[in-house]
RNA sequence: UGGGGCGUAGCCAAGCGGUAAGGCAGCGGGCUUUGAUCCCGUCAUCGCAGGUUCGAAUCCUGCCGCCCCAGCCA
């Protein structure tokens, strides 16, 4: 399935209020040197959907503006960061469709710049160290509707406080003992500026630098300045951040940093059925809820990808969303759409049967094979045909008959006539069943005359079922995929672990498929007519197939049983 | 009760003073060798209340509701 298949995107350009931002600010010449943006994660788990939206976002802005946006790592707490992370997030953002170029960077990249803007916020006297324990800073950092009371050690001489700094730096005191803070106002109603801790002493091995360091920044003062030092103009964050904006702006304007960058936020994807936070994402994995951060149920880029949603889907749903500052939860219907409506035009159709009951076509010649030809997309005649086999002894599924059809069931019953698809109109003579009453087979009879499926009387079917021959079928297991929680919002009834839903996933061990599909390979996805698109996961072994259900196709009859009962 | 945001249909979202885009879902219909796809139709006076104006979802005032902030997390 080539991602190159045409999804067409909204053709009038994207219009949001991030973008009519960025328009002013380059009519007013604030980008002289090109719009730049970037997509800072940290490290410390694997992307999932609505990092995806952050991504194409930023990605695409410097697209459109002809820009460019950079892969900007925020490593700046070793206690919860790992390699394992870093390199998963980049594979995501590749398979994504992104290139950040040579733009590959890391927040520790400028750790040593960014102590020396500390010894300068120290030296101007906009700096100190504080010898109070954590407990006694958050005492004093007063409560939403109080002021804060100054740390006793607020007014220190700036040449202690270089000095104090430097001791942390080399590694004299312990962890916890001391703390760098900004002096800025205790009494501030944006409980960010009062006096915010700037680094903290850490003795954690850094992915990337090792030991060499015993005190690292917070993301406070490490993101506007990274921003700053990469000539970012755009610097586009979650609504949470909104808070920090004034001391994102207060960092740029008391340090002598290249660049002003701005900073703009919008609100973060929220999906129903699912959940979205990195903890519970990590819970989820960790106490084996799910089999992995790339398990299909996972809304994790890498869940996705083995899902077989493509990429081309994810990029058009997180455009089709918009981005604006209202909080939202989005339906995960939406997402299947897109899924849908992508793979419609990329996949190839094959058939499949999921859960089998013999057919055999008694009057049908024993030992004959019919290669019988097939199209390959309806929607796509360049997709070109295949060959299927048709044989005497078929299977079709267990759901497309009824011994006593309800209203509406057109498919086959007792004594009715449908058509196999691209093969023959078929006629139901008789129910074979075990001792439990259970239909074990059905024997009908074909028109040798509507090869191909149509009569030359003319005479119409109510319904066309997919089909595998007996003999040639390959045995598969496909797995199918509900929602990971039961209701919209997890959340609602208080416990979300609660809420998760006990037939996410259903496995079908006894399908068959037909022959081509033998040969699909890992990642491919394909649509297995009348059902659904199926990709094949990586679980499969040469002589069976494992496909995963991505999204089941529309299912208009499923819908008028549940409303007929 | 401090500070910062947000409120347009079941969901997402345009709109930037001139008389409510679009998508998803739903409903009705057409086409059909996938009960798929596709096509057609249908579906809101903009949180509430005042005010300004010839005219307001868009401006002003006052309410109401929801979200975020008291990590040496990001």
């Amino acid at each position: 399935m080539a991602d190159t298949a045409a999804v067409s995107p909204a053709d009038a350009p994207a219009r949001d209020f991030i973008r009519d931002a960025i328009r002013q600010d380059i009519a007013a010449g604030k980008t002289a040197g090109g719009v730049v943006t970037r997509f800072p994660p940290e490290p410390n788990g694997y992307l999932h959907i609505g990092h995806a939206k952050s991504i194409c976002l930023n990605f695409g802005l410097a697209r459109e503006f002809n820009g460019r946006c950079h892969l900007r790592f925020d490593d700046t707490n070793p206690a919860k960061e790992e390699q394992e992370y870093i390199d998963s997030i980049q594979a995501d953002v590749r398979w994504l469709g992104f290139d950040w170029g040579t733009h590959l960077y890391y927040a520790s990249d400028y750790f040593e710049q960014l102590y020396a803007w500390a010894e300068h916020l120290v030296t101007t006297g906009h700096a100190y160290v504080d010898d109070q324990t954590a407990a006694e800073i958050r005492e004093n950092r007063g409560t939403l509707t109080e002021a804060g009371r100054p740390s006793p050690f607020r007014d220190r001489p700036a040449a202690e406080n270089l000095d104090f700094l430097r001791r942390m730096r080399a590694g004299e005191f312990a962890d916890g003992a001391r703390v760098l803070r900004a002096r800025i106002d205790m009494a501030s109603g944006n409980i960010n500026l009062r006096d915010p801790v700037l680094y903290r002493i850490l003795r954690a091995r850094h992915p990337r630098t090792g030991d060499t360091w015993y005190l690292y920044p917070t993301y406070d003062f490490a993101h506007g300045q990274s921003d700053a030092i990469e000539g970012i103009t755009h610097s586009i964050c979650t609504l949470e951040f909104e808070d920090h904006r004034p001391l994102y702006d207060w960092f740029l304007a008391h340090l002598p940093v290249p660049s002003q960058p701005r900073q703009i936020e919008f609100a973060r994807l929220n999906l129903t059925h699912t959940v979205l936070s990195k903890r519970r994402l990590i819970q989820l994995v960790r106490d084996g809820h799910v089999r992995g951060w790339d398990d299909p149920r996972m809304p994790t880029i890498s869940g996705i990808r083995r899902r077989g949603y493509p990429a081309g889907a994810i990029r058009d749903f997180c455009a089709r969303i918009g981005v604006a500052k209202a909080n939202s939860t989005v339906e995960i219907q939406y997402l299947e759409h897109c899924v849908r409506e992508y793979l419609n035009a990329a996949a190839l159709r094959r058939m499949a049967v999921l859960d089998p009951i013999k057919v055999v076509i008694e009057n049908y010649p024993e030992g004959q094979v019919e290669e019988l030809e097939a199209v390959n997309n309806p929607n796509d005649a360049a997709a070109g045909t295949r060959k299927v086999p048709f044989g005497r002894e078929l299977y079709i599924e267990r759901d497309d008959f009824m011994e006593t059809p309800a209203p509406k069931f057109f498919r086959l019953a007792p004594g009715r006539e449908v058509r196999l698809r691209y093969a023959y109109l078929v006629t139901c003579k008789e129910v074979v069943k075990d001792a439990a009453g259970e239909v074990t087979e059905l024997v009908c009879t074909y028109d040798p005359a509507s090869r191909g499926g149509n009569a030359p009387d003319g005479r119409k079917v109510k319904a066309t079922l997919h089909w595998i021959s007996a003999a040639r079928g390959v045995p598969a297991e496909v797995r199918l995929y509900d929602h990971l929680f039961r209701s919209p919002d997890p959340d609602a009834g208080g416990d979300w672990l609660a809420d998760l839903n006990p037939d996410s996933v259903k496995v079908l061990a006894g399908a068959v498929v037909e022959p081509a599909l033998a040969e699909a390979r890992v990642g491919e996805v394909t649509q297995f007519e009348r059902q659904g698109y199926f990709c094949v996961d990586p679980d499969s072994t040469p002589g069976k197939p494992v496909f995963n259900r991505s999204v089941g196709l529309r299912d208009t009859w499923a819908k008028v049983q549940a409303r007929g009962g």
